[in-house]
RNA sequence: GACCCCGUAGCUCAGCUGGAUAGAGCACUCGCCUUCUAAGCGAGAUGUCGCAGGUUCGACUCCUGCCGGGGUCGCCA
C-alpha cells in the first residue's frame, strides 16, 4: 500500500466534507493536493499543500484555511498531530503502527512490494535496442538497452501491460552496404581479393564496412555455398541472399549480446516484412487520403547548406500541421521510401496492434527525429496515441579515469561483449541506469569494480549481502526462533525505537511511492538513488552498532529486540532486492 | 540559421514533475579505528542553482530572451 496515496485520497476526504457543509466551494480541483514526505525530517511525518493550493479557488487565506484543515485531520485515526506551517503547509505527525505497517507488508509480500495499481493495466510497448543488424552490439546500444529494459520492467512494477519490442532495421541502403562488404570478405575468404584489395575497396569507397568481424560470417556463407556467389557479376542476384545472410546472422548474434545482458524482448518486427507486406505503401496511402501528403520544395537548411543541396520537387508529408518544424521528405530521387517512411508505417503497424501508449529509446544522435514521429503518430491516431521518445545519451568509456580509445573504422570500438565479460551484466546494468538517460555517462572500467562507497553497485549490493550476513549469525544465535518471513512477520515491531531504526522503516513505506513517480516519470534512474540513500541508512544503522553494542541487530539477550531488527534487516534486503529486480539485477547473498 | 539535450559545491552528479533553511559521494580539515558487525567511522567547511526578465502566496523546477557546451539538420538508418 502507497501510504502517501492513503493519506492523500483521507485528505481529500476532508476537504470534500467541508465544501458538503457550506465551509468550502463545491467541485474544487484536488488534482495539486499533494501528500508527500517532508523534505526536512522534523516537519512531521506527512506534509500537505492542500490549504495553499485550495485558498485561491476557495477565496480563504491559506493560513486560515489550514487551520480548518488540520482541526479536520487531527481528527482522523491515526494521525497523533496536525501543525500549520510556513506559508500554510499542514504537517502530520502519525502513529509509528503506520511505518511498522509497510514493514508487516513487505515481509509479507516479499519483492513483489512497491508493485502498483497506477498502471490499471493499460497497455504500453516499449521499443528499445533495434541496432542495426550490420555488426556487433558496442557500449552505446548497451546503454539503450538497459534504460529500455529497465523502464520496461519499471512499467510492469507499475501495473501497466508492458510489450518489449525490437525493430529490426533490415531494409534498405545500409543493409545492402553490409551484403556488399560482405561479398568483399567472402572474395576474401576463396582466395581471390587479398586483405589489401579490400582495404582499397574501403578506401574508395565501394564498399561501407570494414570492420573484420564480417570474416566468420563470410567463412561460414562459403562454407555453405562454396564459390557460388563470386561467379556472379551481377550484385543484384547476390545482394539479397547475401543480405538475408548476414541479416540473420548478425540478429543471431545480437540476440546472444541481449541474452548475455539479460534483456529479452517480447517482439522483434522487421521492416522488410512491413514492406513486403505493402504497409509501408499503404500507410502512406492512408496519409495521402487524409490529404496530408504532398509534392513540394522544401528550402535549404539556414547556415549549413549542403554542397550538392539543390530544389527539389519531392513527396512531403505535412508534418508542421502536427508540431514539426518543417514537413518532411517521404519519398527519396531514386523513387523509394525514405527511412521515415518506413517508420511511419512500422508506428501505423503498432497503433493497428491496439497499442496507443509508445515509449520508444533512442541513441540522442536521432533527436532531431523525434518531432515527426510524433507528428507522424498524430496524424495517424487522430491524436489519440502517445509517444514518448527517450534519448540516450552517449557513454564515455574510461579506465581509471583515462578514455579508452574507440575508432569505428579500426574496429577498436569497445563491444558490448567486452564489457560484460570484463565486469559482468549486473554492473554494466546498473551503472547503466545511474544517470539520467538523457545526462551522458562515464563508464569507468576500474571503478565500477572497486569496493567503496563511491561505487554504487558496490554500496547497494554490500548492504544486501550485510543483511544476509546477519541472518547467518541470527540462525546461530536463535536456533529455535522462526526466522522466516511469515514468522518476522510477527515480531514486536514497537521494539523499533531508536530514530534512525524508525528513519529506515520511512524509507521503506516509501518505496512504492518512489515506484509510482518513477514509472510516471519513464526515469528508472531514480530507483539507483532510491537504493542508494537505502543501503546508506542500512549502513548507517551497521555502524551505529559498531559504536553501541546496544544497538546491534543481534542481541543474545533478548530476542525479542533481536527479531523486531532482523525484521527490519530482512526488510531492508527485501526492498533492495525489488528495486534490482527492476534492474534486471541479482541481489548477491555475500561479497567476495 | 533552426530544433533537441545539458549548465546546481573545487570535481562527479541528485533534487521526488511548483513548496519550507538546495542535497550526496569524492577531494579538503579535525578526531577515531587494541574490544565490537570497520573492504573504515564520526564531525566540520563548501553555493550569485549560467545570466536577465516574467508568471505565482512560493521558482533549481514553468514561460520569454540572451550566454556557454554537446547533438541533429532532403535522397543514412
Amino acid at each position: 500500500m502507497n501510504i502517501f496515496a492513503d493519506f492523500k485520497s483521507r485528505i481529500d476526504g476532508v476537504v470534500n466534507a467541508l465544501a458538503a457543509e457550506g465551509a468550502l466551494p463545491a467541485g474544487l480541483d484536488l488534482t495539486r493536493v499533494a501528500a508527500e514526505p517532508p523534505r526536512e525530517a522534523g516537519h512531521g511525518d506527512i506534509t500537505t499543500n492542500a490549504a495553499m493550493v485550495l485558498a485561491k479557488p476557495a477565496g480563504k487565506n491559506p493560513k486560515e484555511l489550514a487551520a480548518v484543515i488540520a482541526e479536520r485531520l487531527k481528527a482522523l485515526p491515526d494521525v497523533t498531530g496536525a501543525e500549520v506551517a510556513g506559508p500554510g503547509f499542514i504537517n502530520l505527525k502519525i502513529n509509528d503502527e503506520i511505518w511498522r505497517g509497510a514493514l508487516r507488508d513487505v515481509l509479507a509480500i516479499g519483492p513483489a512490494y512497491g508493485d502498483g495499481k497506477i498502471g490499471g493495466g493499460e497497455i504500453v510497448n516499449v521499443e528499445y535496442v533495434s541496432a542495426n543488424p550490420t555488426g556487433p552490439m558496442h557500449v552505446g546500444h548497451a546503454r539503450g538497452a538497459v534504460v529500455g529494459d529497465a523502464l520496461a520492467r519499471l512499467l510492469a512494477k507499475a501495473g501497466f501491460a508492458v510489450t518489449k519490442e525490437y525493430y529490426i532495421n533490415d531494409a534498405g541502403g545500409q543493409v545492402d552496404h553490409v551484403a556488399r562488404a560482405l561479398h568483399a570478405r567472402y572474395l576474401q575468404v576463396l582466395g581471390k581479393l587479398s586483405e589489401e584489395d579490400v582495404q582499397g575497396k574501403l578506401a574508395r569507397k565501394e564498399i561501407m564496412y570494414g570492420g573484420a568481424y564480417l570474416m566468420p560470417v563470410a567463412e561460414k556463407l562459403a562454407g555453405r555455398d562454396g564459390d557460388k556467389w563470386a561467379k556472379v557479376e551481377d550484385e543484384k542476384t547476390w545482394i539479397p541472399p547475401l543480405r538475408d545472410f548476414t541479416v540473420a546472422y548478425m540478429m543471431e548474434a545480437v540476440k546472444e549480446d541481449l541474452a548475455a545482458l539479460g534483456v529479452q524482448h517480447d517482439i522483434f518486427s522487421s521492416e522488410k516484412a512491413l514492406v513486403d507486406a505493402g504497409k509501408v505503401d499503404a500507410a502512406l496511402q492512408y496519409l495521402a487520403d487524409q490529404g496530408l501528403t504532398y509534392t513540394g520544395v522544401l528550402e535549404p537548411p539556414k547556415g549549413k547548406t549542403p554542397d550538392d543541396w539543390e530544389p527539389r520537387p519531392q513527396l512531403l508529408f505535412k508534418a508542421t500541421q502536427f508540431g514539426d518544424e518543417v514537413d518532411r521528405p517521404v519519398k527519396k530521387s531514386d523513387g523509394s521510401w525514405t527511412y521515415f517512411a518506413g517508420d511511419i508505417a512500422y508506428h501505423k503497424d503498432k497503433v493497428d496492434r491496439g497499442f496507443y501508449n509508445l515509449i520508444n529509446v533512442w541513441g540522442a544522435d536521432h533527436g532531431g527525429y523525434v518531432k515527426r514521429v510524433q507528428a507522424a503518430l498524430k496524424a495517424l491516431t487522430v491524436g489519440k496515441g502517445k509517444l514518448d521518445v527517450q534519448l540516450a545519451q552517449m557513454v564515455r568509456v574510461l579506465n581509471n579515469g583515462e578514455p579508452v580509445k574507440m575508432s569505428k573504422r579500426a574496429g577498436t570500438f569497445v563491444t558490448l561483449r567486452d564489457l560484460i565479460d570484463e565486469v559482468g551484466k549486473d554492473v554494466v546494468r546498473f551503472i547503466m541506469l545511474t544517470r539520467k538517460n538523457d545526462a551522458p555517462l562515464d563508464f569507468d572500467y576500474a571503478k565500477v569494480m572497486e569496493k567503496s562507497r563511491e561505487n554504487p553497485v558496490f554500496y547497494v549490493q554490500y548492504a544486501h549481502a550485510r543483511g544476509r550476513s546477519v541472518f547467518r549469525h541470527a540462525a546461530e544465535m536463535f536456533p529455535g526462533a522462526d526466522l522466516t518471513d511469515k514468522g518476522l512477520g510477527k515480531a514486536d515491531l514497537s521494539l523499533l525505537k531508536d530514530s534512525d531504526e524508525v528513519g529506515v522503516l520511512r524509507m521503506i513505506a516509501n518505496w512504492p511511492r518512489t515506484i509510482e513517480s518513477a514509472a510516471v516519470a519513464h526515469e528508472p534512474h531514480r530507483i539507483a538513488f532510491y537504493m542508494y540513500d537505502l543501503a546508506s541508512a542500512f549502513h548507517g544503522l551497521w555502524n551505529k552498532g559498531n559504536d553501541a553494542a546496544e544497538l546491534r541487530f543481534l542481541q543474545a539477550a533478548d530476542q525479542n529486540v533481536s527479531l523486531a531488527r532482523l525484521a527490519l534487516v530482512r526488510g531492508v534486503g527485501l526492498v533492495i532486492a525489488s528495486g534490482l529486480a527492476v534492474f534486471g539485477v541479482e541481489p548477491v547473498e555475500e561479497m567476495r
